[in-house]
RNA sequence: GGCGGUGUAGCUCAGUUGGUUAGAGCACGCGGCUCAUAUCCGCGGAGUCGUAGGUUCAAGUCCUACCACCGCCA
């Protein structure tokens, strides 16, 4: 049987837009998943993206502007799945909470979770934040009763509720993750998760009263509560895919790679795993965690306006812009930072400078010395500089793919710049417009432009994953179809073959000329 | 209070399991080329790898303590 696999992004919360963190997320699983399709086959992998549109913070939202709930995530989504369409994210599935799929599935997990006796009623006084939808113990408060994460006043509520039992499976989690080295990567944040687990944990209240928040999906077995986002976004994960395919939630989804952001490693290593366990379902295979994008090297928060909007750099520059400078500059796991001049730094020295004037140059000299057209096949060795060109080229999309797939997403990159440099050292050593002074010469200088051309095509095939577009761009001033753009370097282009004209695909930015 | 992360060239950062004179890009200086988007190639200056100890034939890389900033937990 083929290997699948199953990628996704953090549900979204859709109370505000997506900012450029959520897009970081969204493009380093959109690029490990289109790295994996070409390898296992685009049917193979699936990955789904989606927002998390209920509870009471939205539903307030909602209020503030005077509209229903779900006319407000209605928007937001959109908004969310646009930024994404912008970005060239491949989702298979975008899910919704509201969806009616996602929502039968969640009542049907929550069936099997009661029937296992996992779920208890309680009566339950605490003190509540609106903002994180969540209880908090005194002592957890700041001075004055003040919610930590938000700074405001909480509400002391009593009601009764629906528990989940984590401290069942806490043991059987531990035990996973310990045997799994690799559940949850990079390692730092593995030791931060068992450390969570360490101590016994606290039953997980899943439901509302419907007196006090309606915008929820009903519990199958009291109509008055409804569950949302702490047991209902999780199963965004896999509930489309399943209620599609019967065999998806046991057979594929313990090939899931989720890709979350080190602020919701809690929720995922902790109460995610025992939710699965609890419904009689298999665990996943990876967590993903990433760390922050700041911006202008401070945090990006919307109380204080910092906010990088993906959107907006994605119209100013292309969607491969932002893609490569985020996956170039940030080290999957560690915090990077975003801003402006360093994008436009990165833009000009590596996209304008070695990618797009290589493209150039390669192009502009096959159609000046031969009307564009191949007149010999690419060769592997015959001079040591053919030979040395061969050797950077050689398995660039395999070095490529397998630093992508342990999440070295700048490093694959920085494979494939060195390859380029390459490129263009062997343009300056072999000096084909000196050559091409001496007809005599000629066949050698046909023998270069073979080379390069076909370095050209290899750089346009391995860049996919990251640059979408401009691979498309390249690939398309060569010529090539599907199969030859995927060819080992040697075996790709022939004699005969036809490249279209040089065009810009990075024009340098002039900063001087910028506002 | 407990745990963890970060601290490497003027700037932004890489450094995979300890191993040759510590790397890249940007910026700066010099030289070369002219096919190319004033691009490309070569050379160069510059770092006591947070501080102090320790282990080792060998440490940015492991251990201990400390300092600064950040995060998680309580």
């Amino acid at each position: 049987m083929a290997e699948r696999l199953h990628i996704t992004t953090a549900i979204f919360y859709s109370n505000a837009p997506p900012h450029v963190g959520s897009a970081y997320e969204a493009l380093a699983a959109d690029a490990f998943a289109r790295s994996r399709r070409r390898r296992l086959g685009r049917s193979n992998v699936t990955f789904l993206s989606g927002t998390d549109e209920h509870g009471d913070k939205i539903r307030r939202a909602a209020q503030a502007e005077g509209v229903p709930p779900r006319q407000f995530t209605d928007r937001l989504s959109a908004v969310f799945r646009r930024a994404w369409d912008g970005l060239n994210v491949s989702y298979d599935y975008f899910v919704r909470t509201t969806d009616p799929e996602h929502e039968k599935f969640v009542q049907q997990m929550l069936t099997r979770s009661q029937q296992r006796g996992d779920i208890y009623f309680k009566d339950y006084e605490g003190l509540y934040c609106v903002g994180c939808e969540r209880f908090y113990t005194e002592k957890e408060l700041l001075a004055g009763g003040l919610c930590p994460i938000h700074n405001a006043a909480v509400e002391r509520i009593s009601e009764g509720n629906y528990f989940l039992g984590l401290e069942k499976y806490r043991a059987q989690v531990i035990d996973h993750i310990k045997r799994n080295p690799d559940f949850i990567q990079p390692e730092r944040y593995r030791n931060e998760a068992l450390n969570m687990l360490a101590e016994p944990l606290a039953d997980l209240c899943i439901s509302r009263p419907k007196a006090r928040l309606d915008w929820g999906i009903e519990l199958p077995f009291d109509s008055n509560y409804v569950t949302y986002v702490w047991y209902d976004a999780f199963w965004a994960y896999l509930s489309e895919p399943a209620s599609r395919d019967p065999a998806f939630a046991t057979e594929v989804f313990p090939t899931t790679h989720h890709f979350i952001g080190k602020d919701i490693l809690k929720t995922h290593a902790v109460y995610w795993p025992p939710m699965l366990l609890s419904a009689g379902l298999p665990l996943f295979r990876h967590l993903n965690v990433h760390g922050w994008v700041n911006f202008g090297g401070q945090r990006m928060s919307k109380s204080s306006g910092n906010v990088a909007d993906p959107v907006s750099y994605e119209a100013a520059f292309g969607p491969d812009v932002l893609r490569y400078f985020l996956l170039r500059e940030v080290v999957y796991g560690l915090d990077g930072d975003f801003s402006e001049p360093r994008l436009i730094e990165r833009y000009n020295a590596d996209l304008a400078n070695d990618l797009g004037n290589f493209t150039s140059r390669v192009l502009s000299m096959a159609a000046r010395y031969f009307g564009g057209e191949l007149s010999c096949a690419p060769a592997l060795t015959g001079d040591a500089e053919d030979a040395a060109l061969a050797s950077a080229f050689s398995e660039l999309v395999e070095r490529v793919d397998a630093q992508i797939q342990t999440l070295a997403f700048n490093r694959a990159l920085e494979t494939i710049w060195q390859a380029l440099d390459a490129a263009n050292k062997y343009i300056v050593q072999t000096a084909p417009f000196t050559l091409a002074k001496d007809q005599a010469k000629m066949p050698r200088v046909a023998q270069i432009m073979s080379n390069l051309t076909e370095a050209l095509r290899v750089v346009g095939f391995a860049l996919e994953p990251f640059m979408p577009v401009t691979s498309g761009r390249m690939l398309d001033l060569l010529q090539v179809d599907e199969a030859v753009a995927a060819a080992p370097y040697g075996q790709g282009l022939k004699a005969g073959h036809k490249v279209k004209p040089a065009t810009p695909l990075f024009p340098r930015i002039d900063k001087s000329k910028m506002g």
